[in-house]
DNA sequence: TTTAGCACTCGAACTTTTTGAGTGCTAAAC
DNA sequence: GTTTAGCACTCAAAAAGTTCGAGTGCTAAA
């Protein structure tokens, strides 16, 4: 621990790692000689991994077996050791942009179709946390009179997010009051965000002057229905490809990982987390209670639409995921949607 | 086969069925007499089984193990054994209606939840096609200008289904101009069907009238535009749920599994197909390519609106699945749904 | 400092043995 | 003619025993 790691430390490290992403068995002395072409004799990568060993970053299942990383050994090297390799292929980068067919879709569809994009293209989980509704920019507002009692509402972000709601009402309202509601509440509420919103509903229904006038006491009190949930959306797509990871084949491993994924509450506050800071992000394995016990890893990056970071996305694949590949195909996909998400 | 099944043999057999049903594992001759307070030696037992076995409707995984049903079986017990048992209790009623909180919910929404409402209280597979798009009645349209050069259509139907699409247009059009396509559009389209207006759109797009009018040309192909699009939607829920079926246990049993109903063209055609018949339809192993492989039976139910089947409603389980008790879930969740989507 | 050599370890894979649930058949009992 | 007790037989699954080999740590020589 003590001991800072030399140079042939880190590229006998390295080599394990590797070996170790690829073949997920316990990589020996003979094998690193083999593959890594170091010029150095089994017997001496053996004193260099007992070094390792020392220092807490290699682990041995058992006295005969090869050895493994711990994950203090995956934060190193994504840290110092993956530094240089992060562009992409343009030939991944087109496979990228080729997949995703986003004409014409409305934002919760792209996100989607990014969450499906990550999966397919890093063989792992995909996930994306759709923007907080409340952040959006209000736009327009509908209410679509179905029949004589129900009534729909429709909500329109300036980013061209839709949301609507059924709504069922005491009395019949004729179609015109609809219109003058809509109009009512479209001029007071254009380019407010959604959160700003709220507030001016609620403030609006203790007013004095709403309270004399019963069809915007109505129009006000429907918007607000229409307005009240804010789940936010996650999208985790793929994950049938966990299945084919090694280290999750026996069953009950599989079990509990997907009933992990099930409740997603957990998975929600890792990807919060991972919003505080811009750009990627990694969490590995023990470093979130979520992904500890299944031996998983996250990769994040955050988007933006504008300036403004609206989201998180990312791959959630074994520890022993192929970062430096995983790495930058999320940088940019988190790239490519924020630029498909700005509003011009 | 040609000797028929005598009272006794029908006894015994759903003894063996309810035996496997609850255990999974092959059964003897002793448990069943111990189990099914049948007045009759394991011996007595055994012959009739013997005769079950001759008749197609048993078989043994080996000499020395019990026996298990065959999916003829399956499908005499469901058929005629099972006939009285079909209604639910009405504690349980009332858990389904309770787990179901459709409020406010548009169509897509409610049957979301209707999946997960089948796949928890049967707990296995829950599955929903949503009714085609081209079956329903057209409301109104709307277009919503966005940004300069970005407009979001939307579909609102009859029965509250919203699509929505985002169009990118070559030149500006002014919001004058939006409200008057959508008046023209709404005028001509009222009342009809989805598929209807398709043909009419077409139609309409090569007629003289329009040639000349190039904002109502314009309109036309937009609406066009948004309205292409017309997959059949499935909800496809509780997958977590087959992971505890022992028959599944192994991991590569697992995997064939999720990649089956991965592509859900198979699944598509086997909801078609159910869709032909009224009612509930049981669909076990081997009657359809789908299922038998993986061993799955399929228990669905057609939903209505109005007078009108539009979807259809089931439950994916096991060959050796609970029927008793899915039938019944199944009927009564498709009976609410009904009502549910009732468009008054 | 590096490396060849060697005894040692220990899980994985294979083989053998044991166990017991379950069968089919026969002959006696009802 | 059914039904049942009795018994030899079967065969997968579990348990116990073997073999195998990749990999280690240590020592001593290069």
């Amino acid at each position: 621990m003590e001991e800072q790691l030399s140079e042939r430390g880190k590229r006998i490290l390295e080599a394990v790692i590797e070996d170790y992403i690829t073949t997920a068995e316990p990589v020996g002395s003979r094998t690193i000689t083999r593959s890594h072409a170091l010029a150095l004799s089994p017997a001496t990568v053996r004193n260099v991994m007992s070094d390792l060993e020392e220092m807490g970053l290699l682990t041995s299942p058992h006295t005969s077996a090869g050895r493994i990383p711990t994950d203090k050994a995956y934060r190193l090297y994504v840290n110092s050791i993956l530094e240089a390799k992060q562009n992409l292929t343009a030939g991944k980068r087109e496979e990228i942009r080729r997949h995703c067919r986003m004409a014409g879709k409305d934002p919760a569809q792209v996100l989607k179709e990014a969450s499906r994009l990550l999966s397919t293209t890093s063989s792992y989980m995909g996930v994306v946390m759709a923007p907080r509704m409340a952040a959006n920019v209000f736009h327009q507002m509908e209410f679509v009179k179905l029949s004589s009692h129900r009534i729909l509402a429709i909500l329109v972000s300036q980013n061209g997010t839709v949301q609507n709601r059924l709504l069922e009402t005491e009395e019949e309202i004729p179609q015109e009051d609809l219109v003058r509601m809509a109009n009512y509440l479209n001029g007071m509420l254009q380019g407010l965000t959604i959160a700003q919103v709220r507030e001016r509903l609620l403030a609006e229904l203790q007013s004095e002057k709403v309270r004399y006038d019963s069809l915007m006491a109505k129009a006000i009190a429907l918007s607000e229905q229409t307005i009240r949930t804010d789940s936010t959306e996650i999208f985790l797509e793929g994950q049938a490809n966990i299945l084919d990871q090694p280290e999750f084949a026996d069953a009950a491993k599989m079990r509990e990982i997907f009933r992990a994924f099930e409740k997603k509450s957990l998975l929600l506050d890792l990807l919060d987390r991972s919003m505080q800071a811009e750009g990627v992000q990694i969490f590995i394995g023990s470093e979130s209670p979520l992904l500890k016990v299944e031996g998983m890893s996250l990769v994040t990056s955050t988007y933006l639409t504008g300036k403004d970071t609206v989201g998180v996305l990312g791959v959630i694949g074994p520890t022993r995921m192929g970062y430096g590949r995983v790495i930058p195909i999320v940088d940019y996909t988190a790239k490519l949607i924020s630029r498909l998400l700005e509003t011009e």
